[in-house]
DNA sequence: CAGTGGTCTAGACCACTGG
DNA sequence: CAGTGGTCTAGACCACTGC
């Protein structure tokens, strides 16, 4: 299934003299530019595993005849895609999926930077596993992740610091079946933004994230992990990822040490 | 000055047959496609105050006949300048300069949330002006806000609060010269976002924030004004807002309440 | 209905990458 | 050099708004 034919239903395209006006009568959807089928069909052949992280796909040349419809077309849906992050375009490479293993873009979703502002004069972070293990959703964990009340999950605990100074720790609930043989040794054994090992090993992309931040104290055993005070005010992180149709994959409290470091965001 | 001619100097326009190719050979600028100098000059007729906030710029069209060239590149000048939040297209009516006034669009700069997510829970916040003083720039804010030391500045400091309960509390810097004439009394009498009375009474467009947020304690005086005692966290938003082009035009260090109220963010 | 932004095409040419 | 994305044009037609 799903190997032919891209075509697009004859009905829905916009051009072909006039007999295709029929779509404008219609109802509420209220009509749905080709580009924006194109687009639908690309993000398919991502999800679908067509087209891997960080592998290019076809030239618009390529996507304009294999979808009958003019380059601009072709193009215009993947400046939509690429806006949005899920595509990278390489003037005179071609156009690539986009991934969270690039050496330049680590952490693609840590905002965290240091109070100098610059991220080179910080080493890479050192990551360590404190433990994973599994679990069933509570309530709250299974509406963060659409999952049922005691649906299998796995529980990561871990702390990111930068020259040796505790300065992240991360909860992290992972649905279970998507995540099936995730352990904390090969957590542990992979170098890297955890977000590429799920890629590689797990084809789990995370394309989007929502965060919701709040002012906190730790808890005793987390101040113990950051080794600070239970008085030590620190950023509370709540993210939930989703990969490619909105579906959550990932829920992740993060507390932020944010003495030597800054949460950034740019607004416009 | 600055009246007549639109025209783009011809020994730029990639367009013309060959004789502008002479571009190509230069040093370093490595090439400025057309739609980028058009954009140029939409902001130049932004910045000079040619279009005012929420009125619309001329058609499509008519760009395009005074910048001499096609509709397609005009288009795709606006496409990145309503990208940015510049402007704002609406089909069928035109395209408009962005405002901080709009009914819509309060607040295009708060990223605080009530708890339950949903903004229309809660009404509009309250607005109470604490002060509103002249003083100088010490070096910190100078420098955010491209000044020198010493020179005039203005600081004005208020609570906002939602359903009567206090939630911000601002400390706001502004550059002395662009804001002469701007009293307590003038601030507590506008009724909206203190971006639409820097427009329309100061004729200065916020555009672009950068904002630095970190967990802290209040110090006595803050925790009185917002109620709470010196040993609640909050969350502490420093930012800097510009203008057209990244002209800093204001300070402002913000304490967030985040036990009623979260700040969100989208990554992706 | 006229005017605006929005879509789509076909074709030409340019800039960048890599063999 | 061939192949890729990037720019630009000219023209046709569509969808939406408001008179």
């Amino acid at each position: 299934m799903a190997a032919e034919n891209p075509l697009l239903s004859e009905s829905l395209t916009p051009t072909d003299a006039d007999a295709s006006s029929a779509l404008t009568g219609h109802a509420t959807p209220s009509f749905s530019p080709l580009y924006q089928q194109i687009k639908l069909l690309i993000l398919q052949s991502l999800q679908s595993g067509e087209w891997k992280p960080s592998s290019a796909i076809p030239s618009e040349m390529e996507l304009a005849a294999r979808f009958k419809v003019s380059q601009g077309t072709v193009r215009k849906a993947i400046d939509e895609l690429s806006a949005d992050n899920l595509l990278v375009r390489r003037q005179g490479k071609g156009t690539f999926v986009a991934t969270h293993a690039e050496r330049n873009v680590q952490y693609r979703f840590l905002k965290l930077y240091p109070n100098n502002g610059d991220l080179n004069s910080e080493g890479p972070a050192q990551r360590r596993i404190i433990n994973c293990l599994s679990d069933t959703a509570d309530a709250t964990v299974a509406a963060a992740l659409a999952l049922e009340p005691g649906d299998a999950v796995l529980k990561v605990r871990r702390v990111l610091s930068f020259t040796d100074v505790p300065t992240i720790l991360e909860d992290i609930w992972l649905p279970g079946a998507p995540f099936e043989g995730l352990t904390a040794d090969r957590l542990a054994a992979f170098n890297g933004p955890m977000y590429a090992l799920f890629e590689t090993e797990f084809d789990v992309q995370m394309v989007r994230a929502e965060e919701k931040i709040r002012a906190v104290l730790p808890t005793p055993d987390q101040s113990e992990l950051l080794r600070i005070t239970t008085q030590t005010p620190v950023l509370s992180v709540e993210r939930i990822a989703t990969t490619y149709n909105d579906v959550p994959m990932e829920l992740r409290r993060g507390l932020y040490l944010t003495d030597t470091h800054y949460y950034r965001n740019v607004l416009n």
